[in-house]
DNA sequence: GCATAACATGTCCATATGGGTATGTAATTC
DNA sequence: GAATTACATACCCATATGGACATGTTATGC
């Protein structure tokens, strides 16, 4: 077998950094593919193979006005991310400790 | 150019699935390499492979003990992943409001 | 010292990538 | 309706992958 394709999930589709920006581009707002080429600096078909791949895990919509293609941002699959890293938090978050002490105050202060 | 090295970052070390696995075994404490092998139940060049992979983006660090290699994981590469996903928690994870709001609520009642 | 255990590394293969270039398709403009 | 705009798709290439298999290397046991 090969590497896992980059439509398997949202773990691989934002393994490329450009896809990353595209995201990053789009959670401004919506934004036709004419735009994201201009501010990426890349080819056009390049972008809209990316688009693709992020269409494809779900993480863009699209929506036709015309014969502009209006791409917008869905972050739910990166839950699935988000979870997953979430676990090893404490390893570097000092924060982490923090949002428990503060929960637990606020408990206590609960039973004065 | 082809797809990005799996040794360039976190993000994608940890897009394939057995390395994820794989720190998952390790999260719970230092292992030999067939210890891996055998929860796994892969071939154990492939898990040395993996674990090369991840030693070279530092997400595992090595200590020889005679002819073994201990294995131990090491979270933190994994904060660059955590940063960058967070940007779009709001998106998904309702808590996301919650947080806010006890924190808010804390700060009211040091008021008090 | 020799066999063996515990790994790492090398080679081979099928696969799919990101990028580049060319072409297809549908909507708009004139 | 012909030209053009805004995209998507097709094809090419070099590259690195995950897996399978074979072999190298070092430490241990006898």
């Amino acid at each position: 077998m090969a590497r896992a394709a980059t439509t398997s999930d949202a773990f691989n589709a934002v393994a490329e950094p450009r896809r990353r920006q595209i995201l990053e581009l789009l959670a401004e707002g919506e934004r036709p593919v004419a735009a994201l080429v201009e501010r990426l600096g890349v080819a056009q078909p390049l972008v809209s193979k990316h688009l693709r791949v992020l269409r494809e895990v779900g993480l863009v919509n699209v929506r036709e006005e015309g014969r502009r293609r209006l791409y917008r941002m869905d972050g739910r699959p990166l839950q699935d991310i988000y979870v997953w890293v979430s676990r090893y938090q404490a390893v570097w978050d000092e924060r982490f400790d923090l949002v428990d002490t503060v929960l637990g105050e606020l408990k206590a202060r609960e039973g004065e």
